[in-house]
DNA sequence: CTGTTAGCGCCTTCAG
DNA sequence: CTGAAGGCGCTAACAG
């Protein structure tokens, strides 16, 4: 193998590096160039009521002359409340789980950067077995004041109190909490669930339903759950619910055992829905299934199924936007997003 | 729907935060509670050659009293050296590349954690349609000194430059360029694929091979090309070699067209393997196929496939380790990791 | 409306 | 081996 060499220091030689010869421009420069003091380049850069429309000309000038960049960790040490946020993200093992976290992660720091808030990425195995000063204490270290937090369950006792201490802004996803400095965003769980189940169920004239629940202490389990519930009573039909925890595996298995039965396979998930339609293939018997979450993963079931896509990169973006205008003073509230029903085969996932 | 309310202030209660009520401990608190100098604890924090035992136990046994967490974000903007580093990904819109990007990330922040750095995440669309200046102020003004750049491509000219120009401690993976401040680790891609390809050929007395490769500049799909070849000769086999450019789609039409001519098909990643597979059983034909990731859509792909599975938490991991060296003054260097031929079926990915 | 003056929390010479 | 002093780049009262 053959690998580049080491001698391409055109651009840049290492000798005028920021490190040595100083090539960073600070805000003093900018007020030097500008004619102006250090505080009112700060004042235009952070857009405060008195400055006038010459000077703010005159620094903006400067700014771009000197190609000027604002140094955020700088301003985080001074102001305390510069956007500094941590996206904590709720691992999982099973791939699905990744499309999911990348869209929020991808959601999250696109609109981070339209609002100038910078991201640390938290993952929760991080916080396992920390107490709440631990991460308080590590959430202050880090200068941070704003934090995103996706798919915590309700078993996660500590982020709970977390939210309840009010010590930063924060804004949740999938979980129903608000208070004064927490916001929360998420679509209507439960009748999402009822829409997607009532459509498989109308579109196969089932009389009968076998509901696969998410995990038991998930608060979108308790919504969802919800949801297949009011159908069952609209319709007048029976609904077997049983706990698939979110599991392929346990879905699978639930399947083999329960669907027979039953008229259609209703899921609390779409890796849920996949590991049902599996079973039911190798059973050789047909129920039609349905998903929720739309993911790719849907496509590779072998069978086009309902499901419920939600935007999780819209979701995240939300969030983020939300979590500016708490971290700008704002009151939290709760958000609810649209969703949209959809049927995933393999080819609609070829790119 | 009911929603917790808005009154749990018992841990902390919003007056003594930090905001107001300063609870943060700074470096300050822990020199007064020791008995000695600012600097003095600095100096052990930093462990620093020239302090006494007895010292650094006094400093210690504060620094455990007060729960003092050093404040990340003053010691980056003071030392110009403390370690913040900025994760690149290359964003795909398959979702086979988040799980290996998820897994890159999440072996990049545990191992970051572990040796005490800081770790922002970029988005190569974030940096799109930048000039080199524009990218290297842009780090500055993160006050970023290490980068981590996985899956780049040979038509990042801007990142190839930011190599060269040796600004930053680089450490890329899938990508071999070695310089004085940039090492690299990858596995030894020629023979991986020799070795998966050789053994779903011999496996199944093959004669002719029809290889997918990966996308034309990449840095990856040259040293597979290689390896393929080099197998082609050593077989003296027939060889015919077709662009996929990692698409599952493009996969899928090459497959049509050219697969039943040939014994096997070896694609230079699962995702294409996948394609080609499903090509091959909508033609009701059969052939090997064999891919290369690892990645867990390979059990949903009908058959079972070999592949070559990468670590790529790992490889993450090591990456990291090895950025921290350079840091810390060491050279760069080429790092190449092991592998594994793994044939993958639906019952393995099942939790 | 603009400039002066203190820090933010930490690191880093440089004396002692 | 330890401490004093001067920043890092920026923000935030407070005067002027």
């Amino acid at each position: 193998m053959m690998f580049l060499e080491n001698d391409f220091r055109k651009t840049f030689s290492r000798q005028e590096s920021f490190r040595d010869g100083k090539v960073m421009v600070s805000i003093k420069d900018v007020a030097r160039q500008a004619g102006v003091a250090i505080s009112t380049v700060s004042k235009v850069l952070n857009n405060y009521p008195n400055v006038s429309e010459a000077t703010k000309k005159k620094v903006n000038q400067a700014v771009a002359e000197l190609n000027f960049v604002p140094n955020s960790v700088a301003a985080a040490l001074s102001s305390k409340q510069s956007g500094r946020v941590a996206l904590l993200l709720n691992m999982g093992h099973a791939s699905s789980v990744d499309e999911i976290n990348m869209q929020y992660m991808s959601g999250t720091i696109g609109q981070a950067v339209e609002l100038n808030l910078d991201v640390i990425t938290i993952f929760d195995s991080m916080l396992k077995n920390k107490s709440l000063d631990e991460v308080v204490r590590y959430l202050q270290s880090q200068s941070i004041t704003g934090l995103l937090i996706f798919g915590m369950s309700k078993d996660d006792h500590v982020l709970q109190r977390l939210i309840e201490a009010q010590l930063f802004k924060i804004v949740t996803v999938d979980v129903p909490i608000v208070n004064d400095s927490s916001s929360s965003v998420w679509i209507d769980q439960a009748s999402a669930q009822y829409d997607v189940a009532k459509k498989t169920l109308v579109e196969n004239k089932g009389k009968s339903i076998l509901y696969l629940a998410g995990k038991k202490n998930g608060y979108v389990t308790q919504e969802r759950l919800k949801g297949i519930q009011r159908l069952a009573e609209e319709e007048e039909i029976p609904l077997l619910v049983r706990n698939g925890e979110f599991s392929e595996l346990q879905a699978r298995n639930l399947t083999f055992r329960y669907a027979k039965k039953k008229d259609i396979v209703v899921c609390a998930s779409d890796l849920m829905a996949i590991g049902a339609m599996r079973a039911l293939m190798e059973m050789d018997i047909f129920r039609p299934v349905c998903g929720f979450d739309g993911i790719t993963l849907m496509g590779y079931a072998g069978k086009q199924m309902n499901t419920v896509r939600q935007d999780f990169e819209r979701i995240a973006s939300e969030a983020v936007v939300e979590l500016k205008r708490l971290l700008d003073g704002g009151w939290g509230q709760q958000i609810v997003l649209d969703y949209e029903l959809v049927r995933m085969k393999y080819e609609d996932i070829l790119v």
